[in-house]
DNA sequence: ATAAAATAAATCGTTCGCGATCTAATCGCA
DNA sequence: TGCGATTAGATCGCGAACGATTTATTTTAT
């Protein structure tokens, strides 16, 4: 392919240049990265997401949960029931509006928060980029998530 | 955060500032912009993926298809029979060394390239990238994963 | 006031993805 | 030559992930 030319079908067709199987190899060798970190934690990577979720707000519906994580209920429910039964957090219809089911933290799930401190600092060594490349490339591809989603 | 200074531990545990979710929901996102292309060709996003490989190089062995795209046996050997009950492959033990299998195209296999043809422009398009970007921002992920792997 | 529409979560069936383990075949080397 | 080590796939159990459907509740419109 020359530089005037728009790629062929030929090149088009080649894994390696597929920009979604980088993202998807990648993503696998995330959570790779991360099972050793987490495995201390109890916790799979997307329980870990649904963690740090809470963390940053406590008290959500399943629904935001799922809207910040991209998520839908069927994915979440069996996960959450999963943390409950870990004990990290607790499932209570809203009294208020009895079709909601809010998420909390229990003490353990906040005590958690503590040991998993030092984890972003472990996977975003293992990226090898620098802090601000690192915040650039992931802006990068949340637009391009954007895009895609739109 | 000012410049001078490293992240803190509430700024690196805020789930938008994390790269490894960045590429986690775009990979969903992926999936879901690959759906309605793929449900024509009756196929997974993973099967796909599968296909690419072969179409790139037919006659390979689970290992090979595995170090290709990152997967193992345990998750390839149930996808490639389903590939193989839908006609699109199939599954030989090499007489050579019976430890391996060879996975080849069916007619039918090398006659759905054609119909795959247009799905990596649509794909290309629904990014809203132009192709240099895209080359680009797939090249830096690309480093990302073999760091990781690293 | 009530029936229809909308919303929230749960359930079900299927596919992916992995680690751990198992089986069968081949290799290495004494 | 033969037996232990290695290799290649397959199997199993578990946890995501989704679409389609279901159930229960709330909202809306008449």
């Amino acid at each position: 392919m020359t530089k005037a030319d728009s790629p062929s079908h030929e090149d088009l067709m080649k894994l390696d240049n597929f920009l979604c199987f980088a993202i998807y190899s990648t993503n696998h060798a995330f959570t790779r990265v991360y099972k050793p970190l987490l495995d201390e934690l109890d916790l799979t990577y997307p329980q870990y997401l649904v963690m740090v979720v809470l963390w940053e707000k406590d008290d959500q519906t399943v629904g935001s949960l799922g809207e910040r994580l991209f998520l839908e209920s069927s994915t979440l429910t069996p996960m959450l029931k999963r943390l409950e039964a870990m004990g990290y957090i607790s499932r209570v219809r809203d009294r208020a509006d009895e079709r909601q089911v809010r998420v909390k933290l229990t003490e353990s799930g906040r005590a958690l928060r503590e040991k998993a401190e030092n984890v972003p600092r472990g996977i975003a060594n293992a990226t090898g980029m620098k802090p601000a490349e690192l915040v650039r490339l992931k802006q990068e591809i949340a637009t391009l998530r954007t895009s895609l989603l739109r």
